[in-house]
DNA sequence: TTGACAAATAGGAGTGACTATTATTTAGGA
DNA sequence: TCCTAAATAATAGTCACTCCTATTTGTCAA
């Protein structure tokens, strides 16, 4: 049941779910799976065809409601995106984003100056800040030539 | 027909359309002038509403499209979201964005040491950077209550 | 000034991504 | 084991585009 590897982030997946009285179905077990094993930034109907090979009659909608939900107790985030589909990230670890305007890819990269980057004072204020990200726009390698 | 304010904002405007052959028309003029105007990040229904005040004949698919050439040549921009309707931008000026988790507004900041960000050494072989932008997520004065 | 024509628009149909509804099933505590 | 609230599957409905086609209109060249 839980992966080889990441045993820490499952585990901190089921601690989350049991803090939020979230009831523990096969169905967020495997949805959770994907997401993690998932390099790139999914979307629910990326996560919904990969789950349909081990369940073929979930719905569309339980996925989309579980990732929602997930985004809702902080197991996965929800992306930046410039329209189309919502994306999700299994990526725990403080990142920020590239993505490219011609094929729509977005790449992860660590950076720790813009970790720290400082919230002005004023805004401190205005506005309470639960997360910070860098966000390049641009054309990757593949495009650009 | 030219906004009393920025001048220079409408004549940036027509040198980039001539620039890119595109045909100067009533319907744009209206759709470049509500966007100016709006000190929010429009979506293309918003603006296609303001816009049937002045023209009740124009068409959804108009202002949406002429939404996305203006975005494709410069004139105005596209916001980051989080799911939704796409967002658009006409502050040229470098800035930033706070997003309130909450109630989904989007508030333009100024910041001199985030515009100088640096991109790191080792991306700017695997990506040329176009614009770069501090996304903070997090809660506004009035949904923080 | 006046055609000619490519570009642009209006109206409407079609598609993808959610989102709401409801009947049925099930996890987890008593 | 039983009960109940939570979760799911199936499906209908909504929203935000996106495509198609007939018609109109800027722009340019004569």
């Amino acid at each position: 049941m839980q992966p080889r590897t990441h045993p820490d982030k499952f585990q901190k997946f089921l601690n989350l779910c049991r803090e939020h009285r979230l009831k523990m179905t096969p169905q967020r077990v495997a949805i959770f799976k994907v997401v993690l094993k998932s390099d790139k930034h999914p979307t629910a109907n990326a996560v919904y065809r990969a789950i349909q090979q081990e369940y073929p009659n979930i719905s569309f909608d339980t996925v989309n409601r579980t990732l929602l939900t997930f985004a809702g107790i902080g197991v996965v985030d929800v992306v930046e995106i410039f329209g189309g589909a919502k994306r999700f990230d299994p990526n725990g670890a403080n990142h920020h984003h590239m993505h490219c305007v011609r094929c729509g890819t977005i790449i992860d990269f660590q950076n720790r100056t813009y970790d720290n980057l400082k919230v002005p004072e004023d805004l401190r204020d205005e506005f309470r800040v639960i997360s910070k990200r860098v966000v390049f726009r641009g054309l990757c390698k593949a495009c650009r030539d």
